[in-house]
DNA sequence: ATTGTTGGCCAACGGCTGTTGACATCAGAG
DNA sequence: CTCTGATGTCAACAGCCGTTGGCCAACAAT
């Protein structure tokens, strides 16, 4: 059955630079012939492999947020425990640039930004409905993402000094009292 | 001396057509052609009064806040003002889209992102210094944009559903403790 | 020995882009 | 009337892009 060696290994190859260059530059500006000479083959080969740009783009977005389950950390410590999670989801594999791509390309790209809103419902939504109940989430999950997408875009992509200048630690322990009070309602 | 009539009126137009398309599709994907068209004029005016696209996007990131004296409002009012303001100046004017133009851009390209932090070093920081001191801005400022932004990020920008469901008053509500927990530090 | 499949390269097409320079029009100054 | 400068049009250039199809070498199966 793993018979087909090459073709596992350039494939990869491939995701692996179609990655790194959506997410330095997002989906325009990254082109199949550099993503191509990355990978040291042939810009017929992403097409052979993929399809097409999109698809290759459609493969990049592919996300997991890695929630824990949110039901085993007691209540108090919730928001400490999203920011921490949050931070290390960033910041932890600085060679897993998937949440990097997906976020960069979400605000150009109407393909990404679904992506994103799917992300959002079937990752994100539940885990706090899992740990606030259903109805008290619907309401406080928007609040949520919006406090720590707000972090990722100044920390991550806009770089403001301002938000790098800060230790992860300081950020997270900076930011916790806000949303215990958003997760408190 | 305001002689030159027909000028200032097409480049006007021109600057208008460039704000809407580099909102709506960001820098890459926003043609001359297209903007020169919506400005039902030919490409190369463009050029003529503009010099170069980067030249014309400079001009379209041009943004002012209009944030008001800070130290005339009392402080337990100060999370609540910024909130209402932010909003407003988000949604008041429908026809305004230079905010969108800078946001949207400043993801993915240098220079509208280096105009963001420009943004924020000459209009955003120097607010608060004056509302909460030097000494306690500075780390402040850095976690109060990245909470504003964050709301901007997944409401006009991403679209969550879980943001845009929400009336602006419930929203400024919603965030209100939040963000007077991270101003009280 | 022949055949078919797999993984790969190469050259090209058609389309769109920013940008340029030559030409047209026309108002006002001499 | 003539000249000049501003305002605008037209057509083209050169470059990059996604994508395609044909060709090649290696190797497994018949």
């Amino acid at each position: 059955m793993t018979e087909r060696r090459s073709s596992d290994r350039t494939r990869a190859a491939i995701l692996r630079a179609a990655r790194e260059r959506f997410a330095a530059h997002g989906y325009e500006r990254t082109t199949i012939r550099a993503v191509a000479a990355d990978a040291e083959i042939d810009p017929s080969m992403v097409m052979r492999y993929f399809g097409s740009k999109e698809q290759l783009f459609d493969a990049a977005l592919a996300v997991d947020l890695r929630l824990p389950d949110l039901r085993a950390v007691p209540a108090g410590e919730l928001p400490a425990t999203l920011l921490r999670h949050f931070v290390e989801r960033w910041e932890g594999d600085p060679a897993d640039d998937t949440l990097l791509v997906l976020l960069r390309s979400a605000v150009t790209n109407e393909q990404a930004a679904a992506r994103m809103r799917e992300v959002f419902a079937t990752q994100v939504a539940p885990a706090l409905a899992a740990a606030l109940g259903p109805e008290r989430a619907a309401r406080t999950a928007g609040l949520v993402s919006s406090q720590l997408l707000g972090l990722a875009l100044t920390r991550y992509l806009l770089r403001l000094p301002a938000v790098t200048a800060l230790a992860a630690d300081d950020l997270v322990a900076g930011l916790t009292p806000a949303l215990a009070v958003t997760l408190a309602g």
